[in-house]
DNA sequence: AAGCCGGGTGAACAAACGTGCAAGGATGGC
DNA sequence: GCCATCCTTGCACGTTTGTTCACCCGGCTT
């Protein structure tokens, strides 16, 4: 069964309506005129409790939109070196050091979701890459209205129940309904077997005319990953490498991939046998869209990190702030 | 004892800024990543009270913004239809119908208060008249940084320290804190007893100077007076007029003013007497303002506002509910 | 018609939060 | 150098808020 439809049409839309109605004055009356949840659901003539559900929906969908603005004199130090130095907008999550790795990722996906809808708008096309951090931004997105939009996936992919890690379609039927946009799923696993399968699933039609979607996007959203960093990332658990894959990775010299895409330190991707298989959009073919946020938790990505941004794939960098610190650093330091 | 420096230099800069980069801090830990107030407590090694209190400033300081989206396809009936039928922009405020008028005026004027950024920025010239509605919009002002602004009073004033109302100086250095901006205090009476004095006075060259400034406002903020309302404005009850002047009013048609010039139910304002003995701008000089923001509250000035409109002094009304309701309604009505 | 189901409601409880208060520390005046 | 003063801090309390649970109500199935 696909899941494919945008926003869904009317239903109820009475009903529909008078809750979006009310969570829209609960929240007037509790952001900006301070009364209390008890004196609205007074004036709504309604419990407390539901006021307190009222204002969570309103939250949820993007009615109330909560923003920091820091102050233009106090611009964040690292996020403005950042930008001197890699010419890329910079986000930086405040973390604690000592947080564990699932932490981290979990806090910096809440902050990204929250911020990606200043990147989306109509009629835009947006892809996005599948991957845990994907899939931990997908359970908190605030949906913001859009016309015309349409969300495509970038690589293939494999269920990943096991570690919380979910569907492709789920993922990307999330995005779609956060921004009422079609949906445009890519059904191949994250790697093929044998080169040869790829270049004849390629040359379908069917492919063909997803990858035309892929190369007119106009945002592109997706992690790194880091295939040999301790934590490795869930695409090299799930089995979808053979051992034969990483030694090949290893003898390449690539230090992490965007999309399954390998590139090395330099950024280069040339000779690095195992993309022949890969499903993921050419580089080029992803320097192409305008704007490309990448979003980075943990020190262990460092390494993928900077070799994505000396590819020049990413315009807009969302990370934690520990490998933010830790970028800015002397580049020859190990974690 | 004159108030009236824009921001205060840097006094313990280190200070400060490290409060700030703290509030900073735990808006982004709160407001992005939800974490609790006792977390954040913990990870700036301080108390959970500290962080409350961190995080009233950051809100007060308008470090964080809360903003509320009414969706495209849901704008508010009657806000609509007061810009179809009046050409004015309207943020209507709801308040219940049995809130006394003292509670609606303090919604309305914090709503207000927290709207107001949007209309406010560098390089401009702010004007804002003097009377209770500016007065408790003076207490609930968020801060904006701008730059080369400057606060302008519009109509001179009494103190009105018997019903809240704060000394002109007060209001304006409010203003002039919360926007960065020089403050031009304009040190006169509401009314002058005799049209003569008046004249006299405009002829003196510091008048000229700050009438010159007055009319050289980008925007204006005021609220409209009801003279002949069950409930009268303030302007009417610190005996600033006599009992002969009511009359007089009455005689010559007048529904409302705007800082302290009056106007009848069509807008016009030619022959009212007491007009020669008013300090506020002339309308003409009122409406070369490109942005006119008008607050009012209450149906009991219902008829002020009808005849403000009338005159063409608002582009933008914020206003509360009832009244806004009671507007949009056959205009024959009475209260 | 009876019965299940999903979504919504209010009561009650536990968690999270704001604020008055007293103590501690810094600041500025003399 | 000392004191008066102001600002900040953490605690304790009372209030406000989130969440669980049992329940109800309308729609749809068998």
């Amino acid at each position: 069964m696909i899941e494919q439809q945008a926003a869904r049409p009317a239903e109820g839309a009475e009903t529909v309506s008078g809750k979006m109605r009310d969570a829209l004055r609960a929240a007037h009356l509790y952001y900006m005129q301070d009364l209390t949840m008890d004196a609205i659901a007074h004036e709504l003539h309604t419990s407390r409790s539901s006021v307190s559900r009222l204002l969570s929906h309103a939250r949820a969908s993007g009615l109330v939109e909560i923003s920091i603005h820091s102050p233009l004199d106090l611009p964040s130090r690292i996020e403005h070196e950042i930008l001197e130095r890699f010419e890329v907008g910079a986000h930086v999550i405040p973390v604690p050091d000592h947080a564990s790795d699932v932490d981290r990722l979990d806090r910096v996906a809440l902050s990204a979701a929250r911020i990606l809808g200043r990147f989306i708008d109509s009629n835009q096309t947006i892809g996005v890459a599948w991957g845990s951090t994907m899939s931990a931004m997908s359970r908190h997105l605030v949906p913001k209205a859009t016309h015309n939009s349409e969300v495509v996936q970038l690589n293939g992919a494999g269920n990943g129940r096991t570690t919380g890690i979910v569907y492709a379609s789920e993922l990307l039927r999330r995005f779609g309904d956060a921004f009422g946009a079609r949906v445009q799923q890519f059904p191949v696993p994250a790697f093929f077997d044998d080169p040869e399968t790829r270049r004849a699933f390629w040359r379908e039609r069917s492919t063909r005319r997803l990858l035309e979607v892929q190369a007119g996007m106009d945002v592109a959203l997706f992690g790194v990953g880091s295939p040999f960093a301790e934590v490795p990332s869930h695409v090299y658990q799930g089995g979808y490498l053979e051992r034969a894959d990483y030694e090949a990775l290893s003898r390449d010299g690539a230090v992490g991939d965007v999309a399954t895409v390998f590139y090395r330190a330099d950024g280069s991707t040339d000779g690095i046998a195992l993309n022949e298989r890969a499903t993921g959009p050419d580089f080029a073919v992803l320097r192409r869209a305008p704007r490309r946020v990448c979003v980075v938790s943990g020190r262990a990505k460092l390494a993928s990190l900077r070799g994505a941004l000396a590819a020049g794939l990413i315009t807009d960098l969302i990370v934690d702030e520990g490998t933010a610190r830790a970028l800015v650093e002397s580049p020859g330091d190990g974690e």
